[in-house]
RNA sequence: GGCCCCAUCGUCUAAUGGUUAGGACAGCAGGUUUUCAAUCUGUUAACCGGAGUUCGACUCUCCGUGGGGUCACCA
């Protein structure tokens, strides 16, 4: 391992979204591509703020990612280290106590730690946007402290760096301004300045910085959705960053090969929701059918068990597997009748003879000039329930091979005229997979069983 | 407003002085074994503006303009 370390130092104040945890995977290629030290550190200093819910949150979402961290740390348990640099800096007159009136107006004397500010222009080379030089003058000698025992965030940041060895700091590009301050803090501790990259924000629709209020969602809730996690750290990657070359669903191993910062982009961009949708579809395509069947469970409702047997759902699943964009499309599978009649009869006391006739006949557009009525329509049902009752075992296996044994009689009769109304009589949906997958999935008898049903309304 | 950063299709981007400015998502049109998807094919669409430098600028420089970030006893 090299002597290079990183770090994702998130606060543990709400659920963040695709766009911190962006930064923690650049933490996390970077490290993997240069062997070496990926460290999460909780910062927690705000009290008020901090909740024990999110510090979990973020633990749980990095596990999922599956972005492993070789070391752990709570900001607040190296209090004493902190409060021991706050001495340092009083005992050597870079920082000095000051009694002022609290900020939040209840008019009571504090006594804040603030630094000394040199006032002299620090510059700093960014590993991604160059030299960058700042006049710290007009920062004044801002407080780095509540008090001797409470530390603020810059001092905080530079003092847990500084213990752990950090020697890259990636971060988002907000932090920009911050990092002057600190670097003034390193100086007057006496460390060594790390090396800076700031990346390009992640922004919303209206090109601001993306937030949660905006409507972001936290990796947690695609978690929920059902995206899979390679395709949030192939997208999370590719804001930002682009290899070059026209390939671009990668996996987890092929983004830490071509990982590297010099391919970072300077400017904002904008997250797209709508291109996430098709990587998640890439990345579904890239699991093997086990894979696929055992992540698409997970999100089926427990009830669907119970009604179909684990054979015929599996069926369904894999033939349903090219429509679906995420797996939490299932979530209601139960109950959402674009999947119900895939399992259950779509004959029940709802529909009336009335509708069931109307949309089981052929409509006018797809006639072509062919005389149907419900008398001939329920002949050529008719024929293909003859054709289906035929159909061996074999025939069962495949899609295809149903649709063979089909497929003359209803060139011979003409397409529409035959497949609309097996279509319509199989699942009695406008919108519905094809008439063989039905075939396929219901097998003979339930086959049958419907297009029977559908016969006994076109008689009425 | 001060300070800092940025600027190629609607969006994400490729191009590192010489290309018909390429790809992906979205859009549109069409093909495909009925519907909806899926899929295939085709297609619309961009170098923020102005000066330079150069034989030659998307690429380099400067000035505008636009956008963003940040100005806490939050992180």
């Amino acid at each position: 391992m090299t002597n290079i370390v990183v770090r994702f130092p998130p606060s543990p104040t709400g659920h963040a979204h695709i766009g911190s945890y962006r930064t923690a995977i650049f933490n996390y290629l970077f490290a993997k591509k240069h062997n070496a030290k990926f460290l999460l550190r909780i910062e927690d200093t705000d009290k008020a703020r901090s909740k024990m819910e999110y510090q979990e949150g973020i633990i749980e979402s990095l596990s999922w990612l599956g972005l492993g961290y070789d070391g752990f740390s709570i900001q607040s348990e190296n209090i004493e280290s902190h409060k021991k640099a706050i001495q340092k800096l009083i005992v050597e007159d870079k920082a000095y106590v000051s009694k002022e009136e609290a900020k939040d107006g209840s008019g009571v004397i504090k006594e804040i730690v603030r630094f000394r500010n040199p006032n002299k222009v620090v510059t700093f080379k960014d590993l991604i946007l160059g030299d960058i030089s700042v006049d710290t003058t007009d920062l004044g000698d801002f407080v780095i402290a509540r008090n001797t025992e409470d530390p603020l965030y810059h001092l905080a940041v530079v003092v847990d760096d500084t213990e752990s060895e950090v020697t890259h700091v990636i971060r988002g590009m907000d932090h920009i301004s911050n990092t002057p301050r600190q670097i003034l803090l390193i100086e007057a501790l006496g460390a060594k300045v790390p090396e800076y990259a700031h990346i390009p924000l992640v922004l919303g629709e209206d090109k601001q910085k993306l937030s949660k209020r905006k409507g972001a969602l936290s990796v947690l809730e695609y978690k929920k959705r059902g995206y899979l996690p390679s395709a949030i750290l192939n997208a999370a990657t590719f804001i930002g960053f682009n290899p070059g070359g026209e390939k671009e669903i990668y996996t987890l191993q092929e983004l830490i090969e071509v990982f590297d910062l010099s391919k970072v982009q300077k400017g904002g961009a904008v997250f797209n929701p709508v291109k996430l949708d098709w990587f998640n579809q890439e990345h579904m395509k890239l699991l093997s059918e086990d894979t696929y069947i055992e992540f698409v469970t997970s999100f089926i409702p427990a009830v669907v068990a119970e009604k179909v047997d684990a054979q015929t759902l599996r069926k369904i699943l894999l033939i349903v597997r090219d429509r679906l964009v995420f797996a939490g499309e299932l979530e209601h599978m139960d109950t959402d009748s674009s999947y119900t009649y895939m399992f259950e009869s779509p004959y029940d006391s709802h529909r009336s003879d009335e509708e069931i006739q109307s949309l089981v006949l052929v409509p006018e557009k797809m006639k072509k000039g062919a005389v149907v009525t419900a008398a001939t329509t329920h002949a050529i049902l008719e024929d293909v329930k003859n054709i289906i009752a035929s159909l061996t075992e074999s025939d069962f296996n495949s899609v295809e091979s149903i649709k063979e044994k089909l497929w003359a009689y209803a060139e011979e009769k003409g397409k529409g005229i035959v497949l609309w109304p097996l279509r319509m009589s199989l699942t009695l949906q406008e919108k519905s997979l094809d008439p063989f997958s039905m075939i396929y999935i219901l097998g003979k008898d339930e086959s049958i069983s419907r297009i029977q049903k559908a016969q006994s309304i076109m008689l009425q």
